[in-house]
Formats: C-alpha cells, structure tokens, sequence
DNA sequence: GGGAAATGTGAGGAAACACTCGCATAATTT
DNA sequence: AAATTATGCGAGTGTTTCCTCACATTTCCC
C-alpha cells in the first residue's frame, strides 16, 4: 500500500452524460462493496469491477480510496437529513404530542434508508477527519431536534433545557430505532419498539 | 495479503510465565495500536513490535491477526460486564429508584473502562462471525437489565413488558452513557446528562 | 549438567494493495 | 472531417501485509 495522497477532493468533474454515470456506478459499487466486504474489504479493484469500469476510471473522479468513500458518505448523509427536513417541516400544528410522533417515524425511516450502508459507514469508518466531518449528521439532527423542541417550549416540564434535551433525544431515538431496524426484522416488533419509543420520549420531555 | 486461516481459536496455550507476559503484552499492544491506529491500521509487524515481540512469537499464540483482535474483545467484553454485575448485584433493596441509579452510574463506568478502546471495538470491527459473537455484550446486557426489571416487576407502570422494557433501556443507556463519555469531557456535563438519563428512564418505567 | 520441551527470532515468500501512465476510443467543436 | 477535448482502459510499479519456517535461546526436569 503505497502513500495515499490526502487531498480528498473530486480530481476533476465529469462533463458529459457518460462520465456521470461513470461516477454514479462508482459510488452505487462503492456502497455494495461496503456492505459485502465491510471496510476493509472495500479495494479500489473490487469497487472497480462491481461498477463495470477499470481502475483508471475510477482515479479519473477521485484522487484516492477514500475520497470515493467520503463522497459517498456526503451522499448518503444528505439523503438521511432530507428524511427528517421534510418529515419536520410544517408540522408544527400538531402539537409536540404530535410532532414526537413523526420525529419518531423519521428516525425510523432514516434507518431504513439503507439499512446495511448505514451500518457500515456509521460504524466503520476510520477517524479521518473527512470522514469525521461528514459523520455527525448526529450533531446536525440534534440541532433540528433542538429547534422542534423549541417551537413546543410551552409544552416542555419545567426544568427541560432544549439543547439538553435534544441530545438525550437525538440520541435515544438513533439508537432504538437503529436497533428495531437491525435485530427486529418482523415489522410487528418494530411498530412495538415505535410505540415504547413515543412512551419514552413524551413521559421524559414533559413529565 | 495471502489467505488468512479462518479459525480464530488459539494455536497454543503458553506454560510457562514468560509465555504468559508475552500473551500479555501482545493484548496490551493490540490494544494501543487499534486505538492509535484505527482496525485498518492495526498490523501484526505494528502490534508486535509495540509488544516488545517478535512476529514469530506473535504467530505462536495467535493464528492469525484476527484471532488477536476476537481474544481482547472477548477480553475487554469480560470487563464490561463485570462492571454492571458487580453494581447489580445486592442492590435489590434499593428499589426500582436506587437500582435505576446504580444502574445509569455502572452504564457510565462501562464507557470510563477505556474508552477509546472502547469505541474502536464497538465501531470498527468488521462483521465476522466471531467478532460479531463476542461483540454482543450488549444483549446480555439487556438479559441483566430484564432481570433487575423483573425484580421490581411491582414497581413498574401497569403496561410495561419487561423484556421489551430491558430492550428500550439497554440501547438508550448505552448510546447516552456514550455520548456522554466521548463528547461532554467535562465532569459537570457529564452529571448533567446523567441526571437526564434517570428522567428518562424513570419517567418511562413508571409513566 | 544434560536432554527435552517450551519459547523466541526475523528474514523472506507470496499475495494483495493503492495508484500511475501511456495509449485507445468516443464525443464535441470548428 | 479534422482537430480538440473528454473519457476509458489495464498492465505494471513499488509498497505493504500476513504469515511460515529453520534455527537460536531459555526454562524445566531428572
């Protein structure tokens, strides 16, 4: 394993429709050799087969490994904070009973987007700082979280700060969720898990 | 990279003292170099000379770079969950309140045990069989918790199913207790998110 | 002390790895 | 249709890695 050059950014941008899907097929491959081989199985030459195209083309988009792994982290980041903007916005009439109730089924969904890709990049991942960076998406609900809580403050017990809360939150709720989806496969279970979920969170944020 | 030898049992058991510090030392340096180097970065030419060790002595006791790893997750699991057996144990007549207590405290121990180390193990193994195994401490942590649940089954809100109970409580004590560790470094925050964690799990216990 | 067993050594083989480079092919522009 | 630019290719390079093996050293036991 020869030096790695560091930069992570895209080493040139496809220009014609060939070339994105180029691209496209790298990442799509990139994610299915994620979930086959884990991470450190992930090598440029399986990548590279799995998308139809030759080493040379992948090094054509991406300087490195690892930039392909972080482009494909950006994406899949994207895709999971979209889930839970859309399931927030406007929804703010239905109260924090309400509320909690979507907020829970859009962590839930967040982790059916992908189920196997989420294990892997949110497990996986080596501390680079890149990587890092693209990974607190955690960091990133939670300050959505924060700001549906601050919109119910008047429904809040008493003593509940919201940023406090958020995490406490954010992070109860990734973690349930990530577990109904991964170890509780019948669909019946999870509906269980949901509800315990909306037991624990409302009982917490307002006494 | 040739094939590496699938079996992850070890290759011989060491008899004399020397042996046994040499098994020693290369657990305590796997340790050190997963943390400093991430699981990808942890070679058996790094791990052996951080041990103080030939290679060779390496492959006299460990089949392959693997079978190390599953020995100081089997290991460090060990210490785990002898961290919340010891807090558990004779605490029954504290009731549901005091157990709950001990209980978010020994969570919290769990992720001072190490930390660091902690979350290379939990985050960055790959998904082989016999790292899976040993890494699913965390249900038979859910087995205690369902036990001490069962425990104060008369304290318990009408509606709460133990087993489900033990599930909800386990994931979000272990994911909070972890954030708390790795993210809120200072002493206070910690004892703040701690106290949260009680409300959580109290309010949701008891409704 | 001497023989046997346990332990330690590290150079080196074989394979896998990330990445390059010179060149072929396809698309676009003029 | 010629020139230019974009894209695709994959054998090859230099390195890294896992692991073995023939041999050296230490400990044990009588």
């Amino acid at each position: 394993m020869p030096p790695s050059s560091t930069s992570t950014e895209p080493r040139k941008q496809p220009r014609q429709a060939r070339s994105h899907a180029t691209v496209e097929a790298l990442l799509e491959a990139t994610a299915q050799v994620l979930v086959a081989h884990d991470y450190k199985g992930a090598t440029t030459a399986r990548i590279a087969e799995r998308a139809g195209v030759s080493i040379g083309s992948l090094y054509q988009y991406f300087p490195n490994l690892e930039s392909l792994v972080a482009a494909l982290v950006d994406r899949h980041a994207q895709g999971l904070l979209e889930v839970m903007d859309r399931a927030l916005e406007g929804d703010d009439a239905a109260g924090l009973e309400g509320g909690l109730r979507t907020l829970i089924h859009a962590g839930l969904d967040m982790q059916r987007l992908d189920p196997a890709l989420h294990r892997v990049l949110m497990e996986q991942l080596p501390n680079v700082d890149r990587l890092r960076r693209a990974r607190d998406t955690s960091h990133r609900l939670t300050g959505l979280i924060e700001a549906f809580l601050c919109r119910h403050a008047d429904q809040l017990a008493p003593g509940r700060q919201p940023a406090l809360a958020a995490v406490v939150v954010e992070t109860s709720l990734e973690a349930v969720a990530h577990r109904a989806v991964n170890d509780y496969p019948s669909a019946a279970e999870q509906q269980r898990l949901q509800d315990e979920l909306y037991d624990l969170l409302l009982n917490y944020l307002t006494s």
